[in-house]
DNA sequence: GACATATTTAGACGGTTGTATAAATATCTA
DNA sequence: TAGATATTTATACAACCGTCTAAATATGTC
């Protein structure tokens, strides 16, 4: 399992990130503009949430588009419920 | 969703922790002999791990056994379940 | 009580991380 | 081309994190 997959969903900004790309794709201006930090801290976390593909990207003219990876997140389901989905230990 | 949870998850050694503590439980030196880092290092997880509730203890004479605290677990695959788990974004 | 074993706690240190401001890059429009 | 808007990159800095050694705590044995 991917180390930066964990380090990333590690910081409670970037899941309120994610959760929001749950709902519809955003821009990145329209996802900074929801937190109180600065725009480059926020474009800082895209960094991140793409560099462990949980988002990819598309230019839209002066835009980029963001959108959930829906594939990694399989894999993050997959790797719970096969290593600790299993029968409480005695 | 806690934020000390996600942050235990983020690092290796404690992942490889809970992944031994699936097969069964372990005193903190059992788990700690499998690591190359010191004692007091693995004990340290072990206190991070035990404040996101992720593993339990209990004293058996000198030793301290530890265990996966499945309950969390669940919590972890619920939240993903619920907020990734739908159909992609268009 | 004295000593050995098991584990945690305290303090220090270097590397990483989240944030900020400023500069750079990219696109659009006139 | 010039200027406006959208976004990223560069740089700096304080806070956090993983690791270490040493000391402290707890239990068992003699």
């Amino acid at each position: 399992m991917d180390d930066s997959l964990f380090r990333a969903l590690a910081d409670p900004t970037r899941r309120k990130i994610l959760e929001l790309l749950t709902e519809k794709t955003l821009t990145a201006g329209q996802i900074a503009e929801q937190f109180p930090i600065a725009f480059a801290s926020v474009s800082h976390h895209l960094g991140v949430l793409k560099a462990a593909e949980l988002v990819a990207t598309e230019r839209e003219g002066q835009f980029i588009r963001y959108r959930l990876n829906t594939t990694v997140f399989q894999e993050v389901m997959r790797y719970f419920m096969t290593r600790f989905g299993g029968q409480p230990n005695a």
